[in-house]
DNA sequence: GCGATTATCTCGCTGAACGAGAGAAATGAT
DNA sequence: ATCATTTCTCTCGTTCAGCGAGATAATCGC
């Protein structure tokens, strides 16, 4: 093995593992009568609430890359659903907050729980040095791609 | 920083890498006239077509998890892009051969090229020793979720 | 040959997301 | 204070990806 074929291979390996996680998120998704932007605008509900940050379909819609109609339709959507509910702001009556309800959060450990333990408990066959080699490691890709992004594919 | 904060972390990075690549791929596509299934097609073509494989719409279809009427849209649609060509086997004339264009090639050679040299740049920070532990970190990882995926997210 | 199987495509439909714009509430200038 | 502007959400009508059902055509097994 030559020495380009090891950075090589991380790239592919990578790519597998975004797609691995995402087949994952999609059957989930398909199990629970979600489409995978209910289940990506689930993942942002919950992480803004654990953050305690109050989220508004305005913002949602922002996150996902969806327009208002668009944004309306999956607020809808998950509302049926009983994942979230509407809640007007009584500071800034224009304004609708988004309240993530109890199911949703059940559904989220659903979702998250079994797999983060399963990888967690993958982590332990690694020591603190090596764990801390990788995570420079997927700092290092993520600044990358981020950076990729915003300069823009061409 | 106590020992369980570390791992959780990773787990965070690993999401946050996934995210931005596919919002990498997602503005790729919607820069170039594709929908998310259409690059996803693209990559399994031509990942298909540098392993010498031959793809038929009904086995893109298998991968892509279409059913066959999405499959003759979809096939329909990157041919009208002029991405690939449909072709009789002469083998089998029931069967189609999806023939990659030289057009797509430029395409995925503008959608991966510049991403994976500048991964490949920030590989160069790391020795040997550190991409090997990267590697296996990977691997584990990607290991844990395929293992999921196929046991099923409760 | 002839029925069963395989591979692809056609038809009609559902529903996510879009563009345009309406409607309500807040803000700022005069 | 009032009126124009801005902000936030929602409605309406449309487009199009993907689905289920089934038609069509070629191949294979007996």
């Amino acid at each position: 093995m030559s020495e380009v074929e090891e950075p090589m291979r991380l790239v592919h390996l990578l790519r597998g593992l975004t797609v691995e996680l995402d087949l994952f998120g999609a059957e989930f998704a398909s199990r629970n009568g979600l489409h995978p932007t209910d289940l990506r605008a689930l993942i942002h509900l919950l992480d803004a609430a654990r953050a305690g940050e109050v989220v508004t379909p305005g913002r949602l819609g922002e996150a996902l890359h969806l327009n208002s109609a668009g944004t309306t339709g999956l607020v809808d959507r998950l509302e049926r659903l009983g994942l979230i509910r509407r809640e007007r702001d009584p500071q800034d009556r224009r304004r609708v907050l988004l309240r993530v309800e109890e199911r949703a959060m059940e559904l989220g450990q659903g979702f998250f729980g079994g797999l983060i333990g399963d990888l967690l408990g993958a982590m332990r066959g690694f020591d603190p040095a090596e764990l801390d080699v990788a995570r420079r490691f997927l700092e290092a890709m993520t600044g990358v791609v981020t950076a990729a992004r915003r300069a823009g594919p061409e």
